[in-house]
DNA sequence: CTAGGGTTAG
């Protein structure tokens, strides 16, 4: 790579001072005063002169003169700083930058870009041009680029770092590092932008450039990161023929991308194998272990969690937080509260203190469960502890109170969070609060419209999501003229609808007796090949409904052909058939699903017992269906048990005590 | 460069 250097004059002249002193103006006085008084750290000097004789250029030429010394450099340039009447011209903070690079002083140099993009409004390819117009070979470094673009990357900016890179390519023939390219692509991962991921990277590529074991990791992460577990292990492998070791980052990512697929064993089998894939170069480290750990709780398998994590501590890895908070949410999950709190107390006594992580984890669950009263003690002692509150803490606050029916209180505390400016723009609170609006009994309409109506305020408009709920809101509320009208209101601001909203529609229609219709715009629908199994669900649930048989069956025998059934496909027919015919049918109907390999579930199990308790079949008749599903794999559910099958069996052994 | 918590439409 070549570098066309071109030299300041500014640089030539700071070079060439300090030999001769032959024709003095009045800055090469103040120069060699500063220097003077730097040198022998007389700061109360030095600050007496430099309220009197400040210029960019004077200070660009001490900064190089002490470019050895860059402790020396930043203290002067703090003193610079704290004269209120002086400000750096962009040239004079690129010289600095110049002399914080070759000192490997790469941290204030970032600091010094930022503050030129952030503070005095500099554009990236204003500081670009800077830098490069101030370059001077023995002064600076070709990386001082690299640090321009991690800067752009680090307040988020990705266009400004892909132009970077690109100007400096094409206008200067100066191609960035590896690593530069390697930090862009990392930002480009944590900001989700996984499409422009890929074209980057193989923009990369064609020019050239060498993977090295972050990019390949880099790769890997982006593959699991979009559960294309198969093809990440495929880079694994190509990276070995390409004589690139893995590291326990290459390990880590892909264990839990194994992990975050449910395919915890394949993840578990990856830990054990490590050693040996890596001749003994590579151990687990705690991220290795907390990931698997992660993927048990997931699953329920908390024996297994503790068992990892009994063997860590062994290895000599102590848990971690972040291994606590893990297993703290496990417990949760399975709803063994006494377990969770234990850890906690636990991991109080070997000073790990909870974080916002761990409190709102507990606050999630214990809503979840409908313990508000228990929430709200777990709250006011996060609060007492000075815990901080987060976007996630927020998010769970207001779906947790709007689920259980705490609306207002979560209106409120929306509107409080608004007034404090601490809501996302990303709309996900106000779309929460109109689906439990809908959901709500009394006034809800008035109250959707005010939330919109603030939103409006701010400066956001409904995004598809907004629309998709008021839409399948009014469906479900049998309001299907207000459903259309919104759906018209959506086309007109552009939005553009999708699936998810014709379903709604389609739905909407069934069920306010207008499967006609339904059954029409379906059939436009299939045209245009925008249909699946939900939509052909709701038109079978409407004939159904209707009594329509002939038509049911028709689109049922049309669905198995298409192989578009599910299980909701056949609880619709279950239940048609046990009102159309009797609970033998439907019990027949339930035989052909599980023949076909699908599991009964326990929706199937309230539309066989409810439909058996209508019907007034008999005790023995009753706990027999119930055995039966059981055996069958279903999960009873606990509402319909609790009303059915459990005052039953306490009459019963009552009758025998 | 890798690990923990949440939420919205059929």
């Amino acid at each position: 790579m070549l570098l066309k250097f071109r030299r300041s004059n500014l640089s030539a002249r700071s070079v060439h001072f300090g030999k001769h002193f032959n024709s003095l103006n009045p800055e090469d006085i103040a120069f060699s005063s500063i220097c003077v008084h730097l040198r022998q750290r007389k700061w109360k000097l030095l600050d007496q002169f430099l309220s009197s004789n400040l210029t960019s250029s004077l200070v660009s030429r001490v900064v190089s003169e002490f470019r050895m010394s860059p402790e020396l450099v930043l203290g002067f340039y703090k003193r610079v700083g704290m004269q209120k009447s002086f400000s750096p011209s962009l040239e004079c903070v690129c010289v600095l930058i110049h002399v914080m690079i070759s000192s490997k002083r790469y941290d204030d140099a970032l600091d010094f870009m930022n503050n030129l993009m952030q503070t005095m409004g500099y554009s990236h390819l204003e500081v670009l041009e800077g830098l490069w117009n101030s370059y001077n070979p023995e002064i600076s470094c070709p990386n001082v680029f690299d640090t321009l673009i991690r800067a752009c990357t680090s307040f988020g900016d990705m266009n400004s770092a892909y132009e970077v890179i690109i100007n400096l390519r094409t206008e200067k023939d100066f191609h960035v590092s590896i690593h530069a390219w390697n930090n862009f692509l990392n930002h480009l991962i944590k900001s989700n932008e996984l499409n422009f991921f890929w074209k980057k990277y193989s923009e990369m590529i064609s020019y050239g450039y060498i993977e090295n074991v972050y990019t390949y990791n880099l790769v890997i992460h982006t593959l699991c990161k979009e559960m294309r577990l198969h093809e990440a292990i495929s880079v694994f492998y190509r990276m070995l023929k390409s004589g690139i070791y893995p590291n326990v980052v290459t390990f880590n990512m892909i264990i839990n991308g194994a992990c975050k697929i449910s395919d915890v064993n394949l993840g578990f089998k990856l830990f054990r194998k490590m050693g040996l894939m890596s001749m003994g170069h590579i151990n687990p480290n705690s991220i290795t272990f907390n990931c698997l750990i992660n993927g048990y709780c997931k699953i329920g398998d908390m024996k297994t969690a503790e068992s990892l994590t009994d063997e860590m501590t062994k290895m000599g890895i102590e848990p971690n937080l972040i291994t606590y908070a893990t297993l703290v949410d496990g417990y949760l999950r399975k709803g063994c509260k006494k377990d969770a709190f234990l850890l906690c107390s636990q991991m109080v006594d070997k000073s790990i203190a909870p974080n916002n992580v761990v409190y709102n984890s507990i606050i999630h669950w214990l809503f979840f469960e409908g313990d508000i009263t228990m929430a709200s003690i777990i709250l006011s002692y996060m609060i007492k502890t000075n815990i901080c509150f987060d976007k996630f803490t927020n998010s769970i606050l207001v779906t947790g109170l709007s689920r259980n029916g705490y609306l207002n209180e979560a209106l409120n505390y929306h509107k409080w969070l608004v007034g404090k400016n601490l809501v996302d723009k990303d709309r996900f609170l106000e779309n929460t609060l109109v689906y439990y609006l809908f959901r709500s009994g009394n006034d809800s309409i008035s109250k959707v419209k005010q939330v919109l109506d603030d939103m409006i305020d701010r400066g956001l408009s409904l995004d598809v999501i907004t629309y998709g709920t008021i839409i399948d809101g009014f469906s479900k509320q049998g309001s299907i003229s207000n459903a259309i009208r919104v759906y018209d209101d959506m086309i007109k601001e552009g939005k553009k609808p999708n699936l998810v909203i014709y379903n709604s529609i389609v739905d909407g229609l069934c069920k306010n007796l207008s499967v006609d219709l339904a059954k029409i715009m379906v059939d436009e629908l299939k045209k245009l090949g925008l249909f699946d199994i939900v939509t052909l669900n709701s038109l079978l649930n409407g004939f159904c409904s209707n009594w329509n048989v002939n038509e049911a069956l028709n689109l049922f025998f049309q669905m198995q052909e298409g192989k578009l059934v599910n299980e909701v496909t056949y609880n619709i027919l279950v239940n048609f058939f046990c009102k159309i015919g009797s609970i033998q049918e439907g019990r027949e109907v339930m035989e052909v699903m599980v023949d076909e390999g699908m599991a009964p579930n326990s929706i199937t199990y309230t539309i066989l017992v409810m439909n058996a308790c209508k019907s007034k079949v008999g005790f023995e008749e009753l706990i027999e269906l119930h055995d039966d599903l059981v055996v069958k794999g279903v999960i009873p559910d606990g509402q319909t048990y609790d009303l059915i099958i459990g005052p039953l069996v306490d009459e019963e052994s009552s009758k025998l005590s």
